[in-house]
DNA sequence: ACTTCTAAACTGACTGGTCAGTACAAAAAC
DNA sequence: GTTTTTGTACTGACCAGTCAGTTTAGAAGT
């Protein structure tokens, strides 16, 4: 299974997925070429049409990685976890996430409220399941009495969601001095006094 | 000055900023092209080529133009207002706007966090003039005691700045049939929870 | 071992299309 | 009669995607 070709493949395609996210974070979509992304993984431009169908499949397989890395760290976050507790966790798994995967959250922040795009659909379903997670516990919390009565689940969720984002991302670019810490310590005060029955 | 020339110019003008914030909104500034933007104001290429230096020129201009106007609505809204009321002003400011020009907004957010492209540093700037704004009521609210002390200002008006323009776009794109003055409750809510001292 | 053989992985020059920007004569608006 | 807009045609650069050919890993033969 891991011989020698898979393993050089793999690293090949994993190196596609770095440039490519770097790039596309700070130029976007449209504005990176793939020859662009085949200099900066130090592969020729053929090995990225070898590798990936197209620019545009590159693209939504580099989606579906990052956020299916997110959407597990959200997972384990929240295991086991009373809501209000859960959710503190969530908080923090997100900016864990953002902070080590920076050019990945950048990107995503840039191209998620995009619409007439290709890759659109796929990112859309994506998301979802990502807030899906945050979403079973808000609603736990809700039922159970744990998160205000009034809470509106799926803005809540999303809110959440792209909150942390905006939150840490702004921070990276406009502020990149300062300890991610800090960020964390900020929003999960805002949560908290958020989450206050 | 406002002869009849001048005018019909500037109509002209406004007319190719509204098609190009539209387009660029939707897909992006790199995949909207000079034609499209042309075709979508009714108006022929050279006519874009007469009224604007180049595509990225439009674009500068146009978010001078865009965020001049914010700064503007921003300024008004806390005008004579002491800081708590200010800040909810600010809120519902911020909120307005994005709902009269969603399409600007939109673009803003996705163009917000980039790096490396020829108009970031316009933009770094025009966001700065906006926040600014925030900044000092924030800032006057903190020495009046209105405000937490242990809060940080700059931290505190980006974060304000973006979590509106986040959570009301992502409003906008992903939950179109809920009324605005929903996001508005939700955030000044909380707004109010975190500015309680 | 050590040489073939083979298929997978990779290369980079090339193609066809797209697009920013130009040119300019004629028309329309003022 | 001056400014603004139109329409069409053009150029040159750039870029997604292709493909014939090269390299490499490792299997098979001896």
């Amino acid at each position: 299974m891991t011989d020698g070709r898979t393993r050089r493949r793999e690293d090949t395609r994993q190196r596609l997925f770095v440039a490519a996210v770097e790039l596309i974070a700070e130029q976007g979509f449209s504005a990176t070429t793939v020859d662009d992304i085949a200099a900066r993984a130090g592969v020729a431009k053929g090995t990225v049409y070898y590798n990936f169908e197209s620019k545009t499949v590159l693209f939504e397989e580099l989606l579906r990685h990052g956020i299916g890395l997110l959407t597990a760290d959200f997972r384990a976050a929240v295991a086991g976890l009373p809501p209000r507790e859960a959710l503190a966790s969530l908080v923090r798994a997100e900016l864990e996430y953002i902070r080590r995967y920076r050019a990945f959250a950048q990107l995503l922040l840039s191209e998620m409220w995009r619409t007439n795009r290709e890759w659109q659909q796929t990112l859309r379903l994506l998301r979802g399941e990502a807030i899906e997670v945050i979403a079973e516990t808000v609603r736990a919390g809700v039922a159970s009495g744990d998160l205000p009565a009034d809470l509106d689940v799926r803005t809540a969720s999303s809110a959440l969601f792209g909150v942390g984002l905006v939150v840490a991302v702004d921070w990276l670019v406009f502020q990149p001095d300062r300890p991610i810490e800090d960020v964390q310590e900020a929003l999960l005060g805002i949560v908290r006094r958020v989450a206050q029955t």
